[in-house]
RNA sequence: GGCCCGAUGGCGGAGUGGCUACGCACCGGACUGCAAAUCCGUUUACCCCGGUUCGAUUCCGGGUCGGGCCUCCA
């Protein structure tokens, strides 16, 4: 069985075929680095790790690109706000996001573009739609002209009417159409801009995932991804000012996931339940968090609660029992049918319940788990605890308390070492090992 | 108002026109000085109302509830 995917643009699952079948070309919407990345931005990382692995394991060359949008207002105003230099933050921004999206166990993308890299690019691209009559200048502003494209709102499902209709924001009097929007704007002397035919400014919000992914993958390209939320405005106008722009197809398969609720709440800041990805790596492993992620379906909402870390560890702590020292063995069919429907994860999970450990292993690679000895993922330090010196002596302490048969004595150093979040196992031959964890 | 999702046991979460998925938790047993880990076993479900059908959790229609988007948002 081929490998299918749910396409929003059809609402359909679909085989995939990639127009190279070489060679597979995915894009997928990035941070905008103002701020840390909160658990609901982990999600997509997440997921588009889990689909590249998939493809590699079926393609000989799959290019993965994600980008980074280093310019935009909520950069400028954070950094007026922290009085420091905007590439500061922007670049310690980014930093922090590739640490958290490497503890969440996910390979790095083949290429991380980033806007103030693509200035000529975006400005081309521009130039070229005004060119051909898709986009007109107005108060040093250039703007998308959505009336000059017959299928906008395709990808959304929604017409120009009730766009209009459902409108929250007041309509800027320089656009032509109400749902027009803005592909580059002036900046003040105050603000970052760049030079350009229109004066100097800063391209909207939408360009420059259409310019840089012309930029590394060509004109068009195979999967698209990204949050739900990003299903309109953001992808509707990347497919306007790329099928516009370029004259040709520009994407073929539209891949969004679902939202992360936190305890069945969405995650905002007015709610005060926003979990920064950080936040989240001090009291759960990263891949705890992965596999968490993962038992659910990625379209289907995701409910982050403790209890489901917990299990997700759980889990884990079996695997790595099991598996410790296994070799990988041959990938199940039924493993593979899961992940090839849709990438069918919970399924995946299910199947894997019932395999030998050679077969458990091979999925466990494929889906990235498992990666490291058991020692380590059992020993890992949390914040604040024992260290393994201070462990090993209690353990020698228990020991000599065991021999004598104080086995009060022997109870209670166990029992503080469990306050810390020290666990001990007595294996057969007077052994004793811990672990890290509830 | 428009558009789009979803509703399965204590919790998470697949799937199927008839054959109690699975995991976690719980409970019982084995093992252990006692635990932990492991092994064995038990228990719990398909939102409501119609329709189609020999039979519906699964298909169709209606409803209820929940979530999302409608130019900040993964």
């Amino acid at each position: 069985m081929a490998l299918r995917l749910y396409n929003t643009l059809t609402r359909e699952k679909e085989i995939f075929a990639p127009l190279d079948p070489s060679h597979v070309r995915m894009y997928v919407c990035g941070p905008t680095v103002y701020d840390y990345a909160h658990v609901g931005n982990a999600r997509p990382v997440i997921v588009f790790d889990a689909l590249v692995r998939w493809l590699r394991r079926g393609y000989p060359k799959v290019t993965y690109v994600r980008n980074i949008t280093d310019v935009e207002d909520k950069i400028n105003a954070r950094a007026r706000e922290l009085n420091i230099p905007i590439r500061e933050l922007t670049e310690r921004t980014a930093q922090i996001y590739f640490e958290d999206v490497r503890a969440l166990g996910c390979v790095d993308p083949d290429v991380q573009p980033r806007v103030t890299d693509h200035m000529p690019q975006i400005v081309a691209m521009i130039a070229g739609l005004i060119a051909l009559g898709h986009a007109y200048e107005a108060e040093g502003h250039v703007l998308f002209d959505v009336p000059s494209m017959k299928d906008y709102g395709r990808l959304s499902r929604r017409d120009r009417d009730d766009m209009i209709a459902g409108a929250r924001v007041e309509v800027a009097p320089y656009k032509k159409d109400p749902a027009d929007f803005v592909l580059w704007k002036p900046s003040d002397a105050d603000t970052p801009g760049w030079d350009s035919p229109w004066g100097r400014g800063r391209p909207g919000w939408h360009i420059e995932c259409s310019a840089m992914a012309k930029a590394h993958l060509g004109v068009t390209f195979d999967i698209h991804g990204g949050g739900l939320d990003l299903i309109f405005p953001h992808h509707e106008n990347e497919i306007a000012q790329s099928v516009c722009a370029n004259q040709a197809p520009f994407v073929r398969t539209w891949m969004h996931n679902g939202f992360v609720t936190v305890n069945g709440e969405k995650m905002s800041k007015s709610l005060g339940n926003f979990l920064t990805i950080r936040d989240a790596l001090a009291q759960h492993p990263g891949e705890a968090i992965r596999l968490a992620t993962l038992k659910s379906h990625y379209r289907q909402p995701f409910d982050w609660t403790d209890q489901a870390m917990r299990e997700a560890r759980a889990n884990l702590d079996g695997w790595y029992r099991q598996l410790d020292g296994v070799a990988a063995g041959t990938l199940p069919d039924a493993f593979v049918e899961a992940m090839d429907d849709d990438l069918n994860t919970p399924r995946a999970f299910a199947v894997m319940q019932t395999l030998a450990a050679p077969a458990l292993r091979a999925c466990l690679d494929v889906l990235g788990f498992c990666q490291r000895d058991a020692a380590a993922w059992f020993q890992a330090g949390g914040p604040g605890g024992l260290d393994e010196t201070a462990i090993e002596a209690e353990i020698e302490r228990r020991k000599a308390a065991k021999q004598a048969k104080d086995f009060a004595l022997a109870d209670r150093i166990r029992a503080e070492l469990a306050e810390q979040g020290v666990v001990l196992e007595d294996k057969p031959g007077g052994v004793t090992v811990w672990r890290r964890g509830a």
